[in-house]
RNA sequence: GAGCCUGUAGCUCAGUUGGCCAGAGCGCUUCGUUGACAUCGAAGAGGUCACCCGUUCAAGUCGGGUCAGGCUCACCA
């Protein structure tokens, strides 16, 4: 032992062993604690009892999927520590707890850098086409897609790795093709030539949520389409004029008044178009002239005026970025940038341009690549959001979904309150392809360039229908012969099913499988006796569980989660969406609680970022100071939601607490075996169950014993209430401040065996101790659950103040005789044990590593100790209630 | 334009339904320490809790307003 016992924590050796152990002896997979005997109070509870008290509710959380090629990130790192904490802590508390780990394909974004590596080989995506790109973005994944799993080990996250999903797994995709069947029949998902935002670089369109608005300075040209008409209008994008069909006026503005309803012919260098003059109250009559040229299939807003006046829609720019021929000879195959260009000069030339102006406005990108959005109209998939969202937003309203902090609740519903249709149809290859065939061929999206905007509203699914009747089939057997849709689904589109995707559905929904809920409802039948089971009754489905890695009833036990932890960043595009989908598909909420953590920020609360040069990197950060400071250093001061501020020296005060508990720990463990180890021996008496003598309790003894009971209570109501950083700080405060500072120090002089010493060997700082312990319990008692840590007698404690600290205190010390000293330096033993492992095990969930280490340590000493922390029992707040229910 | 959040010690932040003589970590000052730990200990300095008004026996905490910083959403061409 002493060779292990090193005077410093050794993270750097230690930390990746002691996890290969955990996964090796399976403790990540919930049914470990299934086949537990629990003995409480000296009664035996059975399996049974147990699963009676929890309702056979097990505690789960779906990992937020990293992409399959990405690098860990800090972001990475405070996601793992907090759901790590929830999970571990809720393990020791006995429940069976699951974390489902997985990654995601992640569309654009890997599609993007394999394009890049190919380009760098020579390689264009377009001439080796779709199936050899797919390959070659396979062998990407192959290659790199172990990467970030790895490095989630390395934070110490306790998933169950047998069930790893990745979103282009068969099982997630046959969800995927499922999902997608279930809305188009319910008609919530249509198939449309609606305006969308288009990304030209991704070549793609993409959703709304996709779509950021930066500020940035423009000029305004004020300028006639031609001499012959009668209003000047104002555009940052004259390129665009090309494609108007209407000059849209505020009803109430005087000066345009008598125009509305009037039609014009005009030429703009030579396309011409017929002009009518609409009304509409969008328009603000002080912006530039207070009239506004309409360019239906060119802007949002524009667009929605066509629909209303039942406006021709013209597009003039084309998916490569480029004028159609619709924008007439002089313009077709310029580039935006060219055609403005060119256009500029003409309206100068032709004595046309009034002014130009120089203006601040919000210049749409691609939050990806940040690329200038180009509004267009294009055949894309919809998913109709309204009627999905009413129930999204009534499972907040109702609490059966919780999102903490609560302010992202109003977040939530103004989102929901403001919804449109999502686009979910994207122009890549890598993803899930839209499962949809067609009986004619692939070229159904035709380049129409003349388009009369769709009557149709989002919902009513009839005329697609119809239309598409005998043409068009949706689902995974599609008739010989038919072509796919080239198209490939948003990302998020897999990723809102992930809660119920990663556990089987909808293979394995009861309609599927029938209803074996009573019969199967702790999954611990299944572990322990049920693979016989199973077989006996030659279960149909149990060759496709194998094939697709779960057990059949993974999803009716596990399903829906406990919590969902994730970045508020991601509210809308994830958390928001799986909440739909879960409610539509599977008629349940996908889990109970949403925790949001703020974003990491550098310790002058900067944003990090590769200019600022103060982007921290995890895995160094583990290298210098272990995995359990750096769990530390994100998890305290961090509450929900808000950003958290983590620089180096926070991370280093944090591993100089692992330290610190590695430290007294070898302090216990060296003196409470006296260097000279004999298992299960305690100086003259055997450790067994470290039954303390309630009798000769030093004032020392007492005040540890109180402040440790203080903490239990804390610590548990904190983590129950999510205020993990509240957990840790009391924590921390207490090991390092009581157990350490004055406990340790107070056992010293308790431990000499030959002749202890009962005062108190610092009396000051006993005295300060006890009025912070309760000032504490002052000011924090609500329900009274802490004055069961009061003293029984307020005058005993009198002897603690400093100015009778020198009295004698052997009065304290009950019926102990002088001659018999041996006893107490047992009982500090005991207590030095029974105390230091206790708290261990609650500070497990925020230091994993070093309380593993120390705890195998002490399993020396004292072999009743579980074999692995990660399986302990969460110490019993109080003696009076167990958290084993029993039912007789 | 709409909504939300933040403003507490030099720095980064806690402070749960109002009861604090206002806390932590880092930093700073002084002292100590060969025996678990210099990755340590003890003592200490440092705050009109942004500002103003109000509710209350009591306000960092609740209400109204002002100022400052930040975020989200949004069709100002």
């Amino acid at each position: 032992m002493e060779n292990i016992f090193s005077k410093t924590w050794d993270a750097k050796g230690n930390e990746e062993k002691i996890y290969s152990t955990w996964e090796k002896a399976g403790y990540f997979r919930p049914e470990i604690k299934f086949s537990k005997q629990y003995t409480v109070n000296g009664k035996q509870y059975t399996e049974e009892d147990y699963s009676e008290d929890k309702n056979g509710k097990p505690f789960v959380i779906p990992i937020p999927p990293p992409n399959v090629t990405g690098k860990l990130h800090i972001g990475h790192a405070m996601f793992v520590t907090l759901e790590d904490i929830m999970t571990r802590y809720h393990r020791l508390l006995g429940e069976p707890t699951l974390w489902i780990p997985g990654t995601d394909h992640a569309g654009i974004a890997t599609q993007s850098v394999v394009d890049r590596d190919l380009r760098k080989k020579g390689i264009k995506k377009n001439e080796i086409g779709r199936e050899k790109f797919l390959e070659k973005v396979w062998e990407w994944k192959e290659k790199y897609g172990g990467k970030i799993t790895r490095q989630i080990r390395r934070l110490g996250a306790s998933c169950d790795w047998s069930r790893e999903r990745f979103t282009l797994d068969d099982g997630l995709s046959s969800s995927v093709n499922e999902a997608f069947s279930l809305l188009y029949k319910k008609g919530l998902i249509y198939r449309g030539n609606y305006i969308v935002n288009w990304c030209p670089r991704c070549g793609s369109a993409i959703s709304d949520d996709e779509v950021e608005h930066r500020a940035q300075k423009a000029k305004l040209y004020y300028f006639k389409y031609d001499k012959s008409f009668p209003i000047t209008i104002a555009s940052t994008r004259p390129e665009t004029k090309l494609g108007d069909t209407a000059v849209a006026v505020n009803p109430k503005d005087e000066r345009y008044k008598e125009f509305i309803g009037k039609e014009y012919r005009i030429e703009l260098d030579g396309v011409k178009r017929t002009v009518k003059i609409i009304a509409d109250r969008a328009v603000d009559k002080e912006f530039g002239t207070g009239a506004l040229g309409v360019t239906p299939a060119h802007s949002p807003i524009d667009w929605k005026m066509a629909e209303e006046n039942g406006l021709e829609v013209i597009k003039i720019i084309g998916e490569d970025g480029k004028m159609t021929a619709q924008a007439g000879e002089k313009y077709k195959g310029l580039s935006v940038k060219d055609a403005r260009e060119k256009i500029i000069s003409y309206l100068n030339n032709a004595g046309l341009m009034e002014k130009e102006e120089e203006i601040e406005n919000n210049l749409a990108v691609c939050y990806r690549c940040e690329t200038p959005i180009e509004p267009l109209p294009s055949l894309q998939w919809f998913v109709s959001m309204k009627p999905l969202a009413e129930k999204a937003k009534k499972a907040v309203e109702s609490g059966d979904v919780k999102i903490i902090p609560k302010r992202f609740e109003k977040e939530y519903f103004h989102w929901m309150d403001n919804i449109r249709d999502w686009c979910i149809s994207r122009q890549l290859w890598w993803g899930h392809r839209i499962p949809v065939w067609y009986k004619r061929d692939a070229k159904l999206k035709v380049e129409s360039e003349k388009l009369k905007v769709d009557q149709k509203a989002s919902g009513a699914s009839e005329a697609l229908e119809a239309s598409e009747a005998g043409n068009v089939y949706v689902g995974e057997n599609p008739p010989k012969g038919w072509t796919q849709d080239p198209d490939v689904l948003d990302t998020w589109f897999s990723s809102a099913l992930w809660p119920f995707s990663t556990l089987g559905w909808p293979h394995f929904a009861e309609d599927k499988v029938g209803n074996p809920k009573s019969e199967y409802r702790n999954p611990k039948q299944i572990r322990n006796s049920n693979d016989q089971k199973l077989e006996a009754n030659s279960w149909q489905l149990k060759a496709d569980s194998d094939s697709l890695g779960f057990t059949p009833y993974d999803y009716q036990y596990f399903y829906p989660a406990s919590v969902l932890e994730t970045g508020y960043d991601i509210l809308f595009f994830w958390v928001a969406r799986m909440i739909m989908m879960g409610i539509e598909l599977t008629g349940k909420p996908p889990f109970h609680t949403v925790y949001l953590h703020g974003l990491v920020r550098d310790e002058h609360n900067r944003k990090m970022s590769k200019s600022l040069g103060n982007v921290l990197d995890p895995l160094d950060i583990i290298d210098e100071y272990g995995t359990d400071a750096l769990r530390m250093g994100l998890v305290v001061g961090a509450t929900p939601g808000q950003d958290v501020a983590v620089g180096k020296s926070k991370i280093k005060g944090y591993r100089n607490f692992s330290n610190k508990i590695w430290n007294a720990s070898r302090f216990v463990a060296l003196r409470v075996s006296d260097g000279d180890l004999v298992s299960g021996e305690i100086g003259s008496s055997k450790i067994e169950d470290l039954d303390i003598d309630e009798n000769i309790l030093t004032d020392a003894d007492r005040e540890v014993l109180k402040v440790h009971k203080l903490t239990k209570s804390k610590v548990k109501e904190h983590l129950d209430k999510f205020q993990f950083s509240l957990a840790g700080e009391a924590l921390y405060d207490y090991f390092w401040h009581t157990f350490a500072d004055v406990y340790i120090e107070e056992a010293k002089e308790q431990l000499l065996g030959e002749n202890p010493k009962y005062e108190a060997r610092n009396p000051t700082r006993l005295a300060y101790a006890r009025a912070k312990r309760e000032q504490i319990i002052n000011s924090n008692d609500q329900n009274g659950i802490l004055n069961q840590v009061q003293d029984d007698d307020p005058k005993k404690l009198k002897s603690y103040l400093p100015e009778d600290a020198t009295r004698q205190q052997s009065s304290s010390l009950g019926g102990l005789q002088a001659g018999n000293l041996h006893p107490v330096s047992d009982n500090t033993k005991k207590i030095l044990l029974k105390i230091l492992s206790e708290t261990l095990i609650m500070l497990h969930p925020f230091v994993p590593f070093v309380t593993e280490a120390v705890w195998q340590e002490l399993r020396e000493i004292y072999p009743k100790l579980s074999e692995s922390i990660m399986i302990a029992e969460w110490p019993l707040t109080t003696t009076s209630t167990t958290r084993i229910h029993r039912t007789d």
